[in-house]
DNA sequence: AATGAATGAGCCTTCATTCAT
DNA sequence: AATGAATGAAGGCTCATTCAT
């Protein structure tokens, strides 16, 4: 009524009503991963989530479909910061040591690294999470991080020193994305110790490089 | 007479009655695979599969104490069927080689070619029942086809020709099984052709025996 | 603003809501009743009571935890009011008559009368709730109407002329109490109509009074 | 087939078949009472007593028409021993005092311990029993006990030394036996051992003494 | 924008009873 | 007489979603 549908007369005052939509928004997300860390999946309702966020179900409805979309959002998000974060720590890196000083092993360490300390804190949400999009439709996009090096590799964008370039396949570039999903996925749900371990990281770098170095243009 | 009652001094009279109930059983798992496989896990509720198997409810509980048995009773049967086909499948080019004869590389090549081939059919039951036990208890369990050859490696059993033989840690050897089942897991989720891809198997491949050749004691 | 959300600003807004549920409530609770005295509790199920009240199952359960607090919110309630109408009677008797003109006699007959009467109308439920809280943990909490004079006997607060003060051990009133509600419980059970006739009344004062007597300090 | 209805042509063959049905039934009655002592009413169906019994469910509606008719035949058996007992004990207590030697509370004592004695051993099975009877129809029948006194008491039959006859009406007997009842029940839920304490015995038996000596006939 | 009471299909499970063998 | 597989209505309860306010 004040509002009939398309007549956003006064456009000032949409600013801030936005701002305190983004807003609301996000305090949702948040409560949602509090309650997904705390409570687990099966406890995830969206009355639940209300509760713990501090919203009536009704608002929730407003600011999301459905309960999947909240979960996918939350996914999402958690893939950002772990994109965010290999490609940083990738660039960083780059810029000290300058381009060439970079050996491929050393950015597969990083790369490698930045993956498995990917789920400090929040352990129990963000496995939870990292299943669900397994599972999901949005597989393609939670792979993105491994994803990054997989592609500089697979477009020959690195060069090791004097040997020759390094060139993946389609293929061959899914399989090494996935074998360290899947082993991450696993440490997740065996212990989440593991995946801090040194020898542990060692074995990942080593099956990494190992299938690179195969795959190696063989001058 | 002396007979505790309950015990039949004819042993024939609970033969036929057995082997009814054994069938019984059967038809309730493989309608449970076949719903399963039709209409996913969301829609595998206990009074859709009694409907399914053409029994009521209640005959499926006196058969299975709850769903999740059922689930792991499939999980389990599916297991098998892998590990049966991994191992035969190892034994038998054995036997047509001779031991010696099969290679490293030959070996690999039959434990992933068997696990890339484990899903013909029933794919989406199949997948369903792989992360089901993937999250749940028996993990260890699930991957035990997988870990048959990281097994033999890990005990040093393969010697490659002239060669020193192959050994991998526990941390390496879990890597490796999770590395396969990770890509198993996510080809079946993207496009379950991929695993019949030639040169799909050959990136696995490629992938296993890269790690171990980087773990060979170096002679 | 500084409002935690959920928190309006404006309390009239939450008041019909609050006025709401609490009608809703008592319909549920009084939907109940009207259950239990026309089904008896074995038809006594949520459904069936969502049906009864005109609201759906789970409403039922936005008000209470499950089935058996609902039970108990009743007994409570029928407790309460037994518990009042003693009390009200025995103090405006009292009064009446000035404290000291009240026998010991007449007391018991006051608190036994109350006791007798208070099953009038739903009957059936009184007596399913009555079992119930016999049953259960609040026991203690259900006999509350009767301790009172046992209570007063026990703590040696009533003074009969000039004879002494009466005073009941622990025991003493607990076989007290239980007398009497195994005797209202009985005629609940055999003919509810008994309750009412005065010579059943005077059987039960004799029977509180005899005791009393025995247990009276001889002077 | 070997037994087309009606064919039973030898009666010898009777007599054994029937004292094996009895032994049976009696087998099937014991197991009740264990399970019901060991697991409590809400685990008492009939596959578990068949279980318990070592019987098949179908054996078990070939002695007892429904569940019902079974508890209602294990109360039955209970207060059968209880009535034995008290009576036995009466009349043996009789005996060896000749008749006019066992004063009037000297008899109330004796129904009165034999009734508090009455729930050692399977003293959950008992309580259940009696709650179950107390509520059913049977409810009268479960009182006989306590009104063998009642009973001799309101036949005028006891004549306590000088003092008049004792009579009690039918209404002071139904308060009194269940009075007794009530506080039996009560300490049965409240706290078992409570039945065996001395206090808790003389307050009972002070409680009908001091009725049946308010209805003494005034000379 | 926000509320939150209400919905109701659906879930898993139990158990008294029957009946073909 | 005994078996026990099969039945299926019914039970308590959950939760994503809607909609009048």
């Amino acid at each position: 009524m004040a509002n009939p549908p398309g007549s956003k007369s006064v456009a000032k005052r949409r600013a801030p009503a936005q701002a305190r939509a983004r807003q609301t928004r996000a305090l949702i997300l948040e409560a949602a991963i509090r309650l997904l860390e705390k409570r687990g999946l099966r406890a995830f309702s969206t009355n639940r989530l209300a509760e713990a966020a501090g919203f009536s179900v009704g608002t929730i409805y407003q600011y999301f479909e459905n309960k999947q979309e909240i979960l996918d959002a939350l996914a999402r998000h958690e893939r950002d910061r772990r994109l965010a974060r290999t490609t940083r720590t990738l660039t960083s890196h780059a810029q000290e040591t300058g381009t060439t000083g970079l050996s491929l092993r050393d950015r597969i360490r990083i790369v490698v690294r930045t993956e498995l300390h990917a789920f400090d804190g929040r352990q129990r949400a963000r496995k939870i999470l990292f299943d669900l999009s397994w599972r999901g439709q949005q597989h393609r996009d939670m792979d993105r991080p491994v994803t990054v090096l997989a592609d500089m590799l697979a477009a020959g964008q690195v060069v090791d020193g004097e040997r020759g370039a390094v060139r993946l396949s389609a293929t061959d570039s899914f399989v090494l994305t996935q074998a360290v999903a899947g082993i991450v996925r696993a440490a997740l749900e065996r212990d989440e110790q593991m995946l801090l371990a040194p020898e542990f990281e060692d074995a990942v770098v080593e099956l990494v490089a190992g299938f690179v170095e195969a795959r190696r243009c063989k001058p």
